[in-house]
DNA sequence: TCTTATTGGGCTAGTGTCAGACCATTGACG
DNA sequence: CGTCAATGGTCTGACACTAGCCCAATAAGA
């Protein structure tokens, strides 16, 4: 490793792409992680905390309600209401899903997400948690393993994000989301089975127990576990 | 945890300001690293890299250039050359950084950084490294334990950096770095002894150990206990 | 039925950023 | 001592993005 190699980890873009490319791709995110299921916010407000211009946002919002997956309506009580539907996955779609992504790209993204994961995790478990936030996992995790196959993702995201954003740092939260957020879309293309959700649950249950039990070294393994699944299976596409 | 808030984490602004800041930003990181030594790329091939125009860039380095940073000089063999010397620290310094910089950030860093390393020392130590990437983990080791007081810093920077690079994923080496950038200003401003280096030696030993055993777990606390040390110190600045 | 607060829709003037071309300077090397 | 490749310096026309303002539509509630 000379040191160009070493350079290029911080001689990276400033920025991923032009603000409007950057505001659509947010936007789907939210989308699709469902962690908005009725209406986006007003468009001045979306478009302070986004740190970009109403004409911008606006812009985004209207390719998005042209891709289909807002309908915008005018007036009070109005705003960019959600009309998104996840199609039925088809086994070929996860396969297609896969090689877009590459073999590279996808390797990086279950590997940054098995470091930031565990790591949040660990951390967690390693706080003084205050009794509300305890009650604030149990209740999520009580979600999740309650869940039915339709709603099971959101659920199972929100479990996922509960962990980070306990931790209380912000740049925490914001990497696990980022990570989660780059394997959304494989993840849509998987059909959930009850079997799936119930294998999930145990190991949901085992992450939790660890981490209120103060067991960072126990967390730290029982996540890894948990997201081998799943990267094991993507993995398996690309052989 | 109401929607509104876990929305926060995902509707942060796009982008962290406008392109000339952002780069000010990154190239000082470059600089403060040491992971650049004598000059810059040059313009074209660094603008380039960073994803900005020549002019962006130029006016970066012109900033640069007046703060004292840099020394421009033009025609072949020319470039922007590195005329920083890290002033001696004092301890006035270090409290004024720590406070400067606020409790609410200094935690979020300190808990990011605690995050992203262990995951990135667990991750490597659950992958089959070649013989090539032991020897480079090797080398760092040495280099950074065999350092005086005055390339401390920079040695140590590249160790962990190592770590998370020869993972071999960009997004987990850069979500490191972004760490390691974020207290690089409060770890300058500590003296370094001989002792704390000595110190920090055992402590690097034992996370090498760890990785080039396969050991995630020995990794995983090896690093926290390590950070732990730093973190504990900067902490105290805030009682 | 009317009012009104809230929301999207649209416009304009000004600034930031870019791509690309061309100029100016420098020092190694023939 | 001249040449020339590599590098910083400068300019221009085009486009992206922003802030701020006002208009248009809508539905709850008086």
């Amino acid at each position: 490793m000379d040191e160009v190699s070493r350079l290029a980890t911080v001689l990276r873009p400033v920025r991923a792409g032009n603000a409007f490319e950057e505001t659509v791709e947010r936007l789907l995110q939210v989308i699709k992680l469902g962690l908005v299921t009725e209406k986006l916010p007003p468009e001045r407000e979306l478009a302070a905390q986004l740190g970009i211009s109403r004409v911008t946002l606006r812009e985004a919002i209207r390719a998005l309600a042209e891709a289909g997956y807002l309908t915008v309506r005018r007036g009070r009580y109005g705003g960019a209401f959600l009309t998104y539907t996840p199609p039925r996955p088809h086994r070929d779609d996860l396969r297609r899903a896969v090689v877009d992504m590459g073999t590279d790209d996808l390797g990086d993204a279950l590997t940054f997400r098995m470091a930031v994961e565990c790591g949040a995790a660990q951390v967690l478990a390693t706080t003084a948690l205050t009794e509300e936030r305890r009650d604030t996992l149990r209740e999520r995790l009580r979600e999740v393993n309650s869940s039915g196959p339709d709603d099971y993702r959101r659920l199972d995201t929100a479990f996922h994000l509960a962990i980070a954003e306990l931790t209380g740092s912000p740049l925490l939260a914001a990497a696990c989301a980022d990570a989660r957020l780059r394997v959304t879309d494989l993840l849509n293309a998987i059909p959930v089975l009850r079997r799936n959700i119930e294998h999930a649950a145990i190991q949901h249950e085992a992450i939790v127990t660890a981490i209120l039990a103060g067991d960072p070294e126990g967390a730290r393994r029982a996540v890894a576990e948990h997201l081998e699944g799943t990267a094991a299976l993507l993995r398996g596409f690309l052989a």
